[in-house]
DNA sequence: TTTAGTTTGTTTAGATTGAATACAAACAAG
DNA sequence: CTTGTTTGTATTCAATCTAAACAAACTAAA
C-alpha cells in the first residue's frame, strides 16, 4: 500500500467553517444577540440556532435570556463569550516577568509580575515561567468558577520564526536561537504560541484599539529599539521564515550612525529614546515621565533633536505608505509622544515623501490600548486557534 | 418588510468550494490525471469524478483517455485544461499597443501588435482597444475552433485602484484618473479587469517563471522607472486602496537626486537606466543591445557607474528584506543586467545591510518569463475570477 | 497463459451542513 | 384586545462529500 500523499489544500470539511465564523464574530463582539449573528453572517434563524447550542455546549459561550426592549418584535436571545475558558499571557522582559490570564471574553482574569534584580538566562526564564504557570493553574482549579486554559501565549521582545516556535535573537534579553515553545510544550501540556511583542501589540490595537476595523495596519513600536508590525487585508506579515516587519532596520539615510545591530543610517540608528531622554537630562526614566519632560520642557536641544527625529520617522512612514499603501499607521511607546511633539511638522515631512496616492484616506493614530495591549495580542494567538477548530476543545467534566 | 442585511461574510455556499480548488489544479498543470486530483487536494475518487465531469461539461477541461503506462494497476484517465476558453491581454504602452489572446491551458493563441508614430492619448486608446477587440472577437467567432472569450485583462504601467479599475496615474501614458475598466466593460459587454504591469509581471513569474511554487516574493521591475510587485503567503500585497508595492519610490539615502515623482533619494533616483545608456553613449536603446553593451564594454566609468546603482539597488533590497522577508527575490527589466553586471558586489551589499535571519533561504532570481510574461499575468486575473465561480460561466452553444 | 496484486473508475448508501418553510412565541402600538 | 413585527423552533429538502463495495485495467510473477 502506497503511503496516502499528504493534500496540498485543505477541502470543505476541515475549511473555515461556519461554526468557526459565529465562534469568531462572539469573541469578537463579546456578547450579542442570535439576530444580530444572523444578519452579520447571512446564516438562517435555524443555523445560528444550531450552532449556538453547539458552541454553548462546548464552553465557549453562555445563553443569556432575552434582554433587549424597546422595539418591536420577539426579544432575541443573548449569547456571551465565555468567561470561563482562559487563555494565559506570559512576557519576559530585561527586567520582570509578567503573566496575565486572559478570558475569551476579554476580561483579564488575573495579572502578576516578578521583577528580577539582574538579566536571568533564557533556561532559568523557561523554569520561572513553568513554575508561576503552574501554581497559577494549581490556584485557578481551586476557584469557584469552572476554568478552562486553552494555552499560552508567550510575547518575546525580539524576532521568532513563527512557525518553528524558536526565538532568532532577542537582543535585550541577550537570547538566541533558543527554542522556546518546544520547552514550554514539553513542560506544561498545554498549546503553546510564540509571537514578536510588536506584532502583538498591533493584533490587538487592530482588534480592541486604535486601527479597529481596519484591515491594512502598520503598526512602529519604540521601545529602546523599534518594532514593528504589518497586517494586510487582516492578515499578518510573515514573511518566508516569519522575520518579516523588521522596520527599524530600514535605512533611510546614508549617515554612518549604526544601529543596534549595526547597520548604518537605519530608523532605529537615528530615531532613538536614549537620545531624547540625554537631551532632557534624564536616563532611564519611565515612558511617563520622559512624554511629560519632552512635551513640557522644550528647548531649543530638544525641538532640534525631537524634530530630527521626526522626520527621520516621517521618512519611514512615508516609504511604508509607499510600500503598503495601509488605512491606519499606529505608533506606540515612545514614538507615540515624539509623534505628538510636533504632529503637523510630521505630517508636512511624509506629505513631502510619498506619493500623494497613498496618502488619500491613510490615518495616523497614537495606541489606545494600555498595559494589557500585549497580554491581549497573546491571548489572541490562543484564542483564534480555538476559534479556528473549536470542535477540537471539548468542554471539561 | 426590513431590507436584509448584507452579510460581513460569506457563507460555505458562496465560498471557495471544492469545484474552484479542482479547476484551479487543472489550470496550473495544464493536463493531469484524476488521481493526481485525488493526492493533492484530498477529495475521494468519487467526488473528484463527479467535478471533473461537472468542469468537462463547462467547457473548462476536456476528458482526455487513460494514458499513463508502465506503472501498476488501472492507469488513470487525463484530464487537460480547455484550449477554447481565452482572456485577452491588452498592453497600452508609450508608443504601441499590444493584444494578444490567451488560452486556459496557457497558449497563446494570437497576438498583435500596433505601433504609434505619437503617444495617443487615454481617450484614443481605449477607442482603439476597443476596435482590436471587437475585430479579434470576430475572427475568433468565425474560427474552427468553438473559442470562447472569459474576459479582458489590461496591463497598466502605472498606478492602479484595483478595486474602482481607475488608472490614478500613469507618467508616461500621461494617463491620470482615468476609468478605463467601466469605459471598456460598457463598450465590450464583457468582464474587464486592470492591473500594474509590475503586478502582473510577478504574478506570471510566480505562476510559471522563476518564482514557480515560492509564496513570499518581492519583484521589481526596471524600465524607465523601478515598478515594484509584492506577494506575501500567495496572495498579492494591494493595501488599503490598492497602490501598494510602490517600491520604486523608496528612500534610501539623504542625497537630493529627484525621482520621475519629484522625490528625493529615492531607488528611483538613485538607478537609472538612462544613466545607464548615457555612460555607455546610448540613446534609446532596446534592453537586449543595452544588456550586451554594459556586460561587453566595460569602462572605468560604466563600472562605477553600475557600482553606484547596484550599491543603491542592494540597499532598497536590504530594505525590502527586513520589510517581507521574502523567499524569492526577482528582478526584471534592466534591473536583470545591472545585477548580472555584478552579482557578487550585489550581494555582499545586501549582507551588509540586511539582518542575518531574513536572509536564510532567501534566493535572488532574475526573471525567467520573455514577452509574454504579461499576457499571462493578465490572463491570469480573468482565469482566476473564472476559477473562483466556474459555474457563472455557462459554456456556449 | 494464468494468477495475484495494485490502482483506478463507478455505483450506492450515508453523513454533514445549511437553507427554506411553516408555525408558535414575545413584543409594541393602536 | 387586535394587528403587525420580529424571533425561536421543528421539519423538510438540497447540496456536497465520504466510505464501502465492486468492477475494470494494468503489471509482475508463477
Amino acid at each position: 500500500m502506497t503511503p496516502k500523499a499528504t493534500p496540498m489544500f485543505e477541502t470543505r470539511s476541515s475549511g473555515q467553517s461556519s461554526l468557526s465564523l459565529v465562534l469568531g464574530l462572539i469573541h469578537e463582539h463579546r456578547a450579542m444577540t442570535r439576530s444580530e449573528i444572523c444578519s452579520l453572517t447571512g446564516l438562517s434563524r435555524s443555523t445560528v440556532a444550531k450552532l449556538v447550542t453547539t458552541l454553548v455546549n462546548l464552553g465557549f459561550a453562555s445563553d443569556t435570556g432575552a434582554e433587549q426592549i424597546d422595539r418591536v418584535g420577539r426579544p432575541s436571545m443573548g449569547v456571551d463569550a465565555s468567561k470561563e475558558m482562559l487563555a494565559i499571557s506570559v512576557h519576559p522582559e530585561v527586567d520582570y516577568l509578567e503573566i496575565k490570564a486572559v478570558a475569551f471574553n476579554g476580561t483579564i482574569v488575573h495579572s502578576e509580575k516578578h521583577l528580577y534584580d539582574e538579566p536571568i538566562g533564557a533556561y532559568q526564564a523557561v523554569d520561572d515561567m513553568v513554575q508561576v504557570i503552574d501554581s497559577l493553574v494549581a490556584d485557578l482549579e481551586t476557584s469557584d468558577t469552572n476554568y478552562r486554559i486553552l494555552g499560552i501565549g508567550v510575547i518575546v521582545p525580539g524576532q521568532i520564526n513563527s512557525s518553528t516556535g524558536i526565538v532568532r535573537q532577542a537582543p535585550h534579553l541577550q537570547w538566541s536561537e533558543f527554542p522556546i515553545r518546544d520547552l514550554l510544550t514539553e513542560r506544561l501540556s498545554m498549546p503553546v504560541f510564540v509571537a514578536n511583542d510588536a506584532s502583538l501589540g498591533c493584533k490587538a490595537e487592530m482588534a480592541y484599539g486604535a486601527a479597529k476595523g481596519a484591515t491594512d495596519v502598520v503598526y512602529m513600536h519604540g521601545t529602546s529599539g523599534i518594532g514593528g508590525g504589518v497586517f494586510m487585508n487582516g492578515t499578518e506579515l510573515k514573511g518566508f521564515r516569519g522575520y518579516a516587519a523588521e522596520l527599524g532596520h530600514m535605512r533611510i539615510s546614508s549617515g554612518k550612525e549604526l544601529d543596534y545591530s549595526g547597520i548604518q543610517g537605519t530608523l532605529e540608528a537615528l530615531v532613538r529614546r536614549d537620545d531624547l531622554e540625554a537631551v532632557l537630562g534624564l536616563k532611564n526614566v519611565s515612558d511617563e515621565d520622559l512624554e511629560i519632560a519632552l512635551l513640557n520642557n522644550r528647548t531649543p536641544e530638544s525641538t532640534a533633536l525631537a524634530r530630527r527625529q521626526l522626520e527621520a520617522l516621517g521618512i519611514a512612514t512615508a516609504n511604508l505608505a509607499n510600500i503598503f499603501n495601509p488605512e491606519v499607521f499606529v505608533l506606540a511607546g515612545f514614538l507615540r509622544f515624539l509623534y505628538r511633539f510636533d504632529q503637523n511638522y510630521f505630517h508636512r515631512v511624509i506629505k513631502k515623501h510619498a506619493i500623494p496616492a497613498v496618502l488619500e484616506g491613510m490615518q495616523v493614530f497614537v495606541n489606545e490600548l494600555g498595559t494589557n495591549s500585549l497580554a491581549i495580542g497573546a491571548s489572541e494567538l490562543v484564542f483564534q486557534e480555538a476559534i479556528a477548530d473549536p470542535a477540537k476543545y471539548v468542554k471539561r467534566k
